[in-house]
DNA sequence: AGTTCGGACCGTT
DNA sequence: AACGGTCCGAACT
């Protein structure tokens, strides 16, 4: 696994990918990351690098990205799976519920554990989980912080 | 109309 | 066996 840090105007976020793609993504942390990359990475990683800089700030922007990296989701249940690739047709601007989310995978009662699912995702802002709300427009949770829940939201347009 | 409570549901550790 | 980024209806204020 190689990890490098992906420069935005909301900070550097941490992106660890193998050889299969991207297989994580971390918001910013406070001072501690300003580390540079120490080893000489692939070229294969270095072009997904550049692609997911370039989808990155485009969906912070609020925005549609031209390409996604490859990502690597191998220790992902099946469940998951489901529910992230699922996440994944939310068009930016646009928002699901939980248990929507549950129905349009053939799990209609499974709204909580889509829950759960969405907090395991690997993949913040890409894999867009910020776009599921609990029902009745409420803003639900979200593992990285209601913050970027809030100002994800915001910039897509979303929010009240 | 808004809020709280309690039970029900389901995948994961 | 217990825990969640939930949901829904009922009973409140």
């Amino acid at each position: 696994m190689f990890q490098t840090s992906i420069p935005t105007a909301d900070g550097r976020f941490l992106a660890w990918f193998s050889e299969r793609g991207l297989a994580r993504l971390g918001f910013p942390q406070g001072r501690k990351h300003a580390w540079r990359t120490t080893v000489r990475l692939p070229s294969s990683i270095l072009k997904w690098q550049r692609t997911t800089e370039r989808a990155l700030k485009r969906l912070l922007a609020g925005g549609r990205p031209p390409e996604l990296p490859p990502l690597d989701l191998a220790s992902a249940t099946a469940f998951q799976t489901a529910v992230w690739s699922e996440l994944r047709r939310i068009p930016p601007g646009e928002t699901r519920s939980y248990a929507e989310i549950a129905r349009a995978i053939g799990s209609p009662r499974a709204a909580r554990a889509v829950g759960q699912a969405c907090g395991a995702n690997p993949i913040p802002v890409l894999i867009p989980c910020h776009r599921v709300l609990a029902s009745g427009h409420r803003i639900g949770g979200y593992s990285g912080g209601l913050n970027w829940k809030k100002k994800l939201l915001e910039r897509e347009g979303s929010l009240p």
